[in-house]
This record gives C-alpha cells, sequence and structure tokens, in this order.
RNA sequence: GGGUCUAUAGCCAAGUGGUAAGGCAUGGGACUGCAACUCCCUGAUCGUUGGUUCAAAUCCGACUAGGCCCUCCA
C-alpha cells in the first residue's frame, strides 16, 4: 500500500506501527450548520482509504470527533465561536443546536454509503482529557498562562512548521479580513489551549478547569480524543487540506509535546470540492447538502461515484452536468450488472488476476478512478463466467460502496403486472399499439419499467 | 509578499521517458411497431514557450491561467 504522505510531502510506502494493526483518526465536523457537500466528500475519501485497509487485510481501529464547542472564528478573542452564533440564529441552546446538526451530518454522511468509525466522540465529552494534557504540557513548560488563558508556546519546538514549509518571518499576520493579533501571545504562532476570558457574552458552554471556567482552544479536542481512544502511537490522520495549517500543525505539536515521542506517523489530507466560484464554505450562505441533492431526485451514490471517478488529492469542481454524467453512468453500470447472470464456474485463477489489479490501483494512494476501469474490464470480459463477475463485483463493491449489486425488488402486485404484461402482448399481436403504449405508460407511473426482449417481455422495479 | 497544488478531447478522467486507458455525452448502426434497455462503430498529440534526451503529456526552466493555506472553514 502506498499513500500519499503530506509531512513528508511523498508517496510512501504505508507500514504501521504495528504490523497489520492500522489506527485511524478523521476530523469530524463541526456541527453548527450542515455539512455541504465538500465536507461529505472528504468522508468519502476517508471512506474509501479505510475500507480499502480492511480490504487489504488490516485491522482497522478508526475514531472521529464531533466539533460542538469553541470553534473561534479566531485565536485572538475577537471572534465569535460559531456555536455560539448559531445558538443567537436559532434560539436555541447550543447543545440542540449541536445534536440537530450531528443527526443531519450522520444521515448524509450514511447515505453516501459510508461506515460508522468504531468510535465517534463529541468534544465536549472529552474535557477532562484537555485538562489533563493542559495539566502536563504546563508543567513540561511547553504552555503559559496569559491573559487568563492558556497558550502554547510554539518557540520550544525544533520544527514547529513541520507540515507546511511556512517561514515564519514570511508569515502575514491578519492575511485573513478580521484576524486580530492576541496580544497575550508570547509568540505569533502561538495558539490558545484553553480559554478563560473572551469578549463574548453569555457563552453558554463552560467547564470548571485548574485555570478557571472556561472552554478549550479549538486544536486541543482532536489530540486529546485521538489520544484517548486511539492510544499514544496514530497511524493515520485525515482531514481536508486546509485542516494542514494551523489544525493539524497545532496537534503534532501538542501532541508530540505532551506524549514525549513522535506520535502520527502519515497525514492524510483531501483536496476541496469546489463550485464555480471557489471553494465551498460554510460561512458563505446558501449550503448544498447531500440531503438536498436526494430532494432533487439524485441518488447520493451518485455523487459519490462522481468523487471516486476523480482522485482525493486532486480538486473537483462541483457542476449539475457532472453529477448528471455521474449519475447516468452509474445508472447505466448497474444496469448491466444486473443483466449479468449467476451462472458457470467461479474460475479462480481469472478471479485472482483481476484482485491484483484491482487492489494494485487502490494500493497506488488510491487509485479509484482506475479500479473503476478495472470494474468495467470485468464486465466486459467474455472469457469470465457471470458467477466469477459477481463475485468480483460483489468484492469490488466493499469499497466502492456504490451499491453495485441492486436487488431485485418485489413487488407485491405481481400478478397484476403480469396480466398487464399479457394484455399488451395481445395488444401487440392485434397492431393496437396505442393501447400497448397506455399500458407500458401506466405501468411506468407505478414505477414499473417493461423491457422488452425478443419473445418475452419483462419488467424492472425503478424507485425514483 | 511567502508556501503549496493543478492545467490531457464537449464533460469526468488515467497516464511519472518509448509514439495518448476507461467512462459520460454526441453522431452512425443492430434490435424494436415506436421507445426504453442492451450491443457494435465513432473523437484529442496532452495550457504556451524554451531546454535535456535517440525518444517527453511524462524531466528541467520561463511564462500564462486557476485553486488552496498564511491562525474560522473538510
Amino acid at each position: 500500500m502506498k499513500l500519499y504522505n503530506t509531512l513528508t510531502r511523498k508517496i510512501e510506502d504505508f507500514v504501521p506501527y504495528e504490523e497489520g494493526k492500522v489506527k485511524l483518526y478523521t476530523c469530524g465536523p463541526t456541527v453548527y450548520h450542515y455539512a455541504h457537500i465538500g465536507n461529505i466528500r472528504n468522508y468519502i475519501g476517508h471512506d474509501i482509504l479505510d475500507k480499502t485497509l480492511r480490504y487489504l487485510g488490516y485491522e482497522v481501529t478508526r475514531a472521529m470527533n464531533i466539533t460542538d464547542v469553541g470553534h473561534l472564528t479566531s485565536d485572538s478573542d475577537s471572534g465569535e465561536d460559531k456555536m455560539e452564533v448559531a445558538r443567537k440564529r436559532e434560539h436555541k441552546s447550543a447543545m440542540e443546536i449541536a445534536k440537530f446538526y450531528t443527526d443531519a451530518f450522520f444521515t448524509d454522511f450514511r447515505s453516501v454509503n459510508c461506515r460508522m468509525p468504531e468510535y465517534v466522540s463529541p468534544a465536549t465529552d472529552n474535557i477532562s482529557e484537555y485538562i489533563k494534557i493542559i495539566d502536563v504540557l504546563l508543567k513540561k513548560e511547553y504552555a503559559y498562562l496569559s491573559g487568563g488563558n492558556v497558550y502554547f508556546d510554539t518557540s520550544k519546538l525544533k520544527d514547529y512548521y513541520v507540515l507546511t514549509n511556512h517561514q515564519e518571518d514570511q508569515m502575514v499576520v491578519g492575511a485573513r479580513e478580521g484576524v486580530e493579533e492576541d496580544s497575550n501571545k508570547r509568540h505569533q504562532a502561538d495558539f490558545v489551549l484553553w480559554f478563560t476570558t473572551s469578549k463574548f457574552e453569555n457563552h453558554e458552554l463552560l467547564w470548571d478547569s485548574p485555570w478557571g471556567m472556561g472552554y478549550p482552544g479549538w486544536h486541543i479536542e482532536c489530540s486529546g480524543i485521538s489520544i484517548k481512544y486511539l492510544g499514544e502511537y496514530l497511524d493515520i490522520h485525515g482531514g481536508g487540506v486546509d485542516n494542514i495549517f494551523p489544525h493539524h500543525t497545532n496537534e503534532v505539536a501538542q501532541s508530540e509535546a505532551y506524549l514525549g515521542h513522535p506520535w502520527c506517523k502519515y497525514w492524510f489530507h483531501n483536496e476541496h470540492l469546489l463550485d464555480e466560484t471557489g471553494k465551498m464554505s460554510k460561512s458563505k450562505g446558501a449550503i448544498l447538502t447531500v440531503s438536498v441533492l436526494k430532494e432533487k431526485g439524485y441518488d447520493p451514490l451518485a455523487f459519490r461515484f462522481m468523487c471516486l471517478n476523480s482522485h482525493y488529492r486532486r480538486q473537483l469542481v462541483f457542476s449539475y452536468e457532472a453529477l448528471d454524467q455521474a449519475y447516468s453512468t452509474l445508472k447505466k453500470l448497474r444496469n448491466r450488472i444486473s443483466s449479468i447472470k449467476d451462472e458457470g464456474d467461479v474460475d479462480q485463477d481469472s478471479i485472482q488476476l483481476y484482485r491484483k489489479r484491482f487492489v494494485a490501483e487502490l494500493s497506488d494512494d488510491l487509485n479509484t478512478a482506475n479500479a473503476i476501469s478495472v470494474l468495467y474490464e470485468v464486465i466486459k470480459d467474455e472469457s469470465l463466467s457471470g458467477a466469477s463477475k459477481l463475485t468480483l463485483i460483489r468484492e469490488f463493491d466493499q469499497v466502492f460502496s456504490l451499491d453495485l449489486i441492486q436487488e431485485k425488488k418485489k413487488v407485491e402486485n405481481e400478478a397484476y403486472i403480469l396480466e398487464q404484461i399479457e394484455k399488451r402482448m395481445e395488444a401487440k399481436k392485434n397492431k393496437d399499439f396505442a393501447y400497448a403504449d397506455e399500458i407500458r405508460d401506466e405501468l411506468l407511473k407505478q414505477g414499473i419499467r417493461l423491457i422488452d426482449g425478443r419473445d418475452k417481455t419483462t419488467y424492472e422495479v425503478i424507485d425514483e
């Protein structure tokens, strides 16, 4: 298995700390708003990684956080907490908001066939873990108190910018609008571990700590949750590319300072999904979610298919044209697969050959687009028996998760349908095509599509 | 200003030194009473420009265009 590692900026052989086992961490959603399809692309990328590792035989343990607190617009005290903004906007308690959007997130997450991680933990469930870590960081003098807050001292590290190649003296403070400098910091790059003071009024979520009532900084939650559930040695940590700095950079800093040894071996980052105007963002107003696509009549898996046709480290521009295309391709693919008859012997040698090619593509930094090409070759291979094809397709779909093999849907009124087909045959014989078409249209309205064969008409249930 | 990534047919996209996979769409054909489904056929010299090489979409330089990061975003 070869994976691109942001840490080295190279494609490397994947070798976990413990042979055969993988500890995988995914930066989860912030639940002050809906997760848009760009967010979901990221989780699809992680899902493919997760399932590929499993397919290869690794025992994967995966954890993911839910950010339901303290997501500030900046580390300085000028910003507003996103949860608080949502609370004011919707006149609900912070926990109600978090619950609502967490549920909405997992509805979409599941609808694109993403597997649930072993551990999913909200940030607010692990406060004591953060306090423990911050306490140690203070004792080791990697952290300091200033202006009521606890800060991480980045000057104590040999190489704070391991993930980024940033040069401190070239950094522009406030490159983005609305970011102000925090005068409590000793160094420009220092970041907050624990807040007790802020300008926000009525901050709803507060916890007691050795440093006073307050709430955790943004970055500490992922370190805390990861170490708590996956231990001191992490194999892969992933997220979107925009997390590289500062979020993941800070995680490395605080985790390794706390643990006293190297922490995460591989950093896995998904590129963004763009729309015509550029990056999708939760703060940009209208939010396109998987649920919205569903309401528009798309199978959510068409979106997943669209993502798999591209590479996770490549920017993808979302357009309805592209989605329509992905959807019709997926439907065609399923149609072709459904016509494969489960007969003949399962040819182990041929299967092994295709299996190898499939694995080779996925092992090449998750080349899903090529893995799909292998699928097409399997379908087209005339020397392969139906049983062999279906065995392979079923296996490939463990990773793709596109529901390629659709269960033949049974209908209750089959007798009625067969009767109608019979009537239509009769009408066709009598060249009464108007009546024949009428029957066909009527059945279509009921979700039954007729398929005319050479001397027999069959039907299928359509679910749109 | 610094960092980083990308540029292949109408669209999605593979390709990492030896003369451009695959898919969708289009057009043509087979099947059909018509249609749907299915099947067959159908297209590009790889952003521009220098260079390295017997040989470059693939390596190096310059240029152009675009994305992302530089303390809120996946």
